[in-house]
DNA sequence: GCCTGCATGTAACGTGTTACATGATTTA
DNA sequence: TAAATCATGTAACACGTTACATGCAGGC
């Protein structure tokens, strides 16, 4: 059973306490979204071929008149799981604006890789900012989540901290070389 | 003018010099592939595209009765590139599997997250191999290129470090909480 | 003569976002 | 009563990879 990206993010949450597809979105947008987004136009056809597959199943919870579903995982969904959980390796995939722009700034002639290393920067900030108010809303959580959520803070700190550097450096010695 | 994903790489990669689109392939698979990634099935009708948009030109570079079109920036190219480069902000995705498997150990019950590190950083130790390997080939280049190159490289060896250092702490003290 | 590398291109498929449509409930 | 939030879903579009098809040139 080949797993789609989403299916694994919808699958993992699962595994964590049955939801409706609305609350998985909130979900991911305040947890995986930095390393594993999903969007809603993903999520419930997912969940529909999820349920047809016989890994989810839903349960009917509308208050009032008001249409509601909670999914979780069946036996088979968290065997599903468990054998992707174990499997080696995987996907990874990035893709930096920020990195590209510096990438050409030699090529159009132009000594504003100081500037752009500080644009990189503030978006490092900026997600360092949003990750802590994430880590301040889950506190205490205290398990493999939160190793993650360090991780996000921690590795943006660093960048934001060798963007800055960097610019310092190329504006001391602005040409080394060439 | 808005420029696709492969169209900024393009751009960016005939204003270091004109090539074909099979040396285009071969230096983005060197180079910016860790944050930036373009396939043959993107490369080929998005030089069309920009040919017709006025963006590109293309001269015949054939051997004998082996094809080769080289392709170079025209003035509206580049002046599309240099708005483009001039812009604020930009595309940021990652999508890392090795994470998202160590945000859900916890919810499958399993003490895994310190193997799961450490598949994690043994992807980071091979970016870095290959990384070297590009900097030795490239070597002397002292542009911004190398800037993003040593970046790359830097930020892998600090997750690395990071992966290897939280395992080490999680298996001294295993539940310090929960 | 065969394999590797240069060179171009497309068709099929899968993935993913955006915008829209719809409607109920809660809160200010 | 208006706005925000809960809740579900789809259609159109854009993006991107993989695999395939084709053929030339150079070295062994």
């Amino acid at each position: 059973m080949e797993l789609s990206a989403t299916a694994k993010a919808i699958l993992g949450i699962l595994a964590m306490g049955p939801r409706s597809g609305y609350e998985i979105k909130q979900l991911v947008d305040r947890s995986t979204r930095f390393f594993w987004a999903a969007s809603y136009g993903q999520i419930y056809p997912e969940l529909k071929r999820l349920t047809e597959a016989g890994l989810v199943k839903g349960r009917d919870a509308s208050t009032g008149g008001r249409q509601r579903t909670v999914h979780e995982l069946t036996g088979a969904g968290e065997a599903a799981l468990r054998e992707w959980h174990g499997s080696p390796a995987g996907v990874y995939e990035l893709r930096d604006e920020g990195l590209l722009k510096i990438f050409f700034a030699a090529a159009l002639g132009e000594a504003r890789t100081p500037e752009l290393l500080r644009q990189r920067r503030e978006h490092s900030d900026e997600v360092v900012t949003q990750l802590r108010r994430v880590e301040e809303a889950l506190e205490g959580a205290s398990d493999s989540t939160c190793t993650v959520l360090r991780f996000g803070i921690e590795m943006n700190e660093w960048i934001a901290d060798w963007c800055e550097r960097t610019a310092a450096e190329l504006e001391t010695k602005p040409k080394e070389k060439s």
